[in-house]
DNA sequence: GCGGGTGATTGACCCACGTCATGGTCGGGT
DNA sequence: ACCCGACCATGACGTGGGTCAATCACCCGC
């Protein structure tokens, strides 16, 4: 399992078996917090089956999803990295197997395997450079494009094919989706449902499909 | 200079020189551009002195300042961490020096010195969680809320001590204020007027010094 | 099969903010 | 010193989308 996780990818199977043995499982129900913000970052995580999102609180109650985590992404924080406290909150949205490792094993695995650091290097980049392309779009585009834009890069991140459409395997609500898009769920339901009576995609409780992407690309252009 | 660098902060004196023989260094002109997205990410920039805007273009001329890079700040794009096009484009706002690093030898600094590694990953993390940040202020908070974090942040990371107050240390104009907090240029300059009316902060061309930071702190959190 | 409850939809209203337009002002280059 | 061009301020206006409120429909457990 650990091995497929990009992360350790390049490690030797017996660095694998090795980082393993420091690992241990643990199970959340639908709707169970991995951790909460503010809380000291002890661990990091790594998805073994099942689907996380990572929330950042407000203290007035809003949430905005920063990320979602399928099989194979980390999440969590490391003291080493400059974070000893969480700065988000993460759910799990379906039953899910996480593997727990220890930040200080974690911190000692990044010296003994310069490739460990350089995935972990990798990843996060690419989660910045995601997050840059977050920012640019809530600033500047209107409702439709950041809507389109948000549910293509889900697709892209958590799609399945289904259907001659493409599928989003992740239960996320409408609250969900507007808080990504930096949007009110009424003004997203709405959305949907025109853009479900022309057939641009097929949705229901907690799941969504894209019917017609290129469609949705011109839509994201403005 | 390269040792004030938080990226070679922990390198020994000969290695430090080492590095120092692999760069080269470059000025530029107030406006002048560094690099534009598109082009090949070819070297890693590290800032000497002066600084730099980072935005990311829309196909419609729109810009969204993403990053502000002052002395030692690194800035570009690594092929070695996966990308190997710029997605975003980088002006001098004042007159500045850079070192450049070519990509593959920083590729191989990393892997030489693991502690430039660490070093990195410590930097991105502490900007995917400032990006993060913002992408939860634009996503959620009205225009004040915005407007007020983003210039308290701005203190916090460009600020200078001035007569009282604090001095942002960055010659932004309003309109790259609007497209970091996400407004239009003219909003921007009516919430500046009314709170240099009040008292709470001083502006000109192209400056802003914050004068009541606890004022400011109230109108962010809503 | 049958409630109960959470999540989705739809409608009505209205205000914050974007857009367009105009005039003012600063500052640097020659 | 001048002047031109970029930058900034302010006003009027329209609208996208947020907010409040009510109803609907799906799903799960019994």
């Amino acid at each position: 399992m650990l091995g497929r996780a990009p992360l350790f990818a390049d490690l030797a199977p017996d660095e694998l078996a090795e980082v393993d043995r420091r690992c241990h499982a643990h199970g959340f129900v639908a709707g169970e917090a991995v951790y909460h913000a503010g809380a000291p970052a002890s661990r990091l995580y790594v998805v073994a089956s099942g689907s996380v999102k990572v929330v950042m609180p407000t203290a007035d109650g809003r949430e905005t999803v920063v990320d979602l985590c399928g099989p194979g992404d980390p999440l969590g924080a490391v003291p080493a990295l400059g974070q000893d406290r969480h700065a988000d909150s993460a759910w799990a949205l379906t039953p899910s197997c996480l593997l727990g490792l220890d930040s200080t094993e974690y911190a000692r695995i990044m010296e003994d395997f310069p490739a460990v650091a350089l995935a972990t290097l990798k990843g996060v980049s690419r989660r910045l450079s995601e997050s840059r392309q977050a920012v640019h779009l809530l600033a500047g585009a209107a409702l439709p494009q950041r809507l389109a834009a948000m549910l293509l890069l889900l697709a892209e991140r958590v799609g399945r094919e289904w259907e001659g459409g493409v599928l989003i395997d992740v239960p996320l609500s409408r609250e969900d989706l507007a808080s990504m898009a930096g949007a009110a769920t009424e003004s997203v339901s709405r959305l949907l449902s025109t853009w479900k009576r022309s057939g641009l995609v097929d949705s229901g409780r907690r799941w969504i499909a894209l019917r017609d992407i290129d469609a949705l690309k011109t839509i994201r252009k403005g």
